[in-house]
DNA sequence: TTGGAACTACGATATCCATCGTACTATATT
DNA sequence: AATATAGTACGATGGATATCGTAGTTCCAA
């Protein structure tokens, strides 16, 4: 059992996010990110704490070799969303992701594209 | 705005599934249930206060008219899961409900029928 | 070379969540 | 009737989260 999910709170996810799209970043740039389009914005600080405490849970990696210190998500994206998809469907679903599934296409928008896509992926499935 | 959507916590989510699988029950019944797989088991009051917190939020409703107080949901079990789906897709996946039907699709055991029944809803979409 | 801008560290706070203990009340048993 | 049993009400607590303020440090520009 090497390594052991931490489960990214909202705040943090959205700082994944960030880091996600736009690969290593200073807090800085993280900040003004969240802030693009907020109403009120969020204090300097607050994203400083929130990521230094991310560093200690283990979501970020930091380099603190230049004065403004650099973060990292420590995991990437499709990782992580597969653990959180895992915990939802237990704790939303009782462990159907199927019902998921359905929920999820029956309530969303789908482009042509995308139905394509998910049927391709259906027929790999049942090839095995 | 009719209805807000009040977001259940995890522990009461446990709670909700237990009212929906069983009809309107007391506090006793949900806490025994609870309580079947599970060690250390969690104290009577504490399922208790949950329960009220939850009438309190609008996620339960009680019947007081008989000693023992008899709850049940709210809401029903599809509604709040649609809802719940809604806030995952945003904070997880920023969105794209799509990409969260293929990374629950690709990493859980979907079986024959199941793979047909979503091909069916694929097809029914896709005539619209 | 010194004063301000930008950065980090960290303590403090308010709120929420899960949990429990205690006090009180109503019913059931002897 | 007296006592035990089972229920409700509610305050208290510990931990997590999100937020911010203040203090201290480093660097650059006038």
């Amino acid at each position: 059992m090497a390594n052991q999910f931490v489960k990214p709170t909202e705040a943090e996810l959205e700082i994944l996010h960030i880091l996600w799209s736009n690969g290593s970043q200073s807090v800085r740039f993280v900040n003004d990110k969240l802030n693009e389009h907020r109403d009120p914005s969020i204090g300097y600080t607050t994203t400083l704490k929130t990521m230094q405490v991310m560093n200690d849970k283990g979501l970020l990696i930091r380099d603190d070799s230049a004065r403004s210190h650099i973060y990292a998500a420590a995991l990437p994206q499709t990782e992580t969303q597969r653990n959180l998809v895992n915990h939802f469907v237990e704790s939303a679903f009782k462990g159907s992701a199927m019902q998921l599934v359905m929920e999820a296409l029956g309530s969303h928008n789908a482009s042509i594209d995308e139905l394509a896509e998910i049927k391709a992926l259906i027929e790999q499935i049942e090839k095995k």
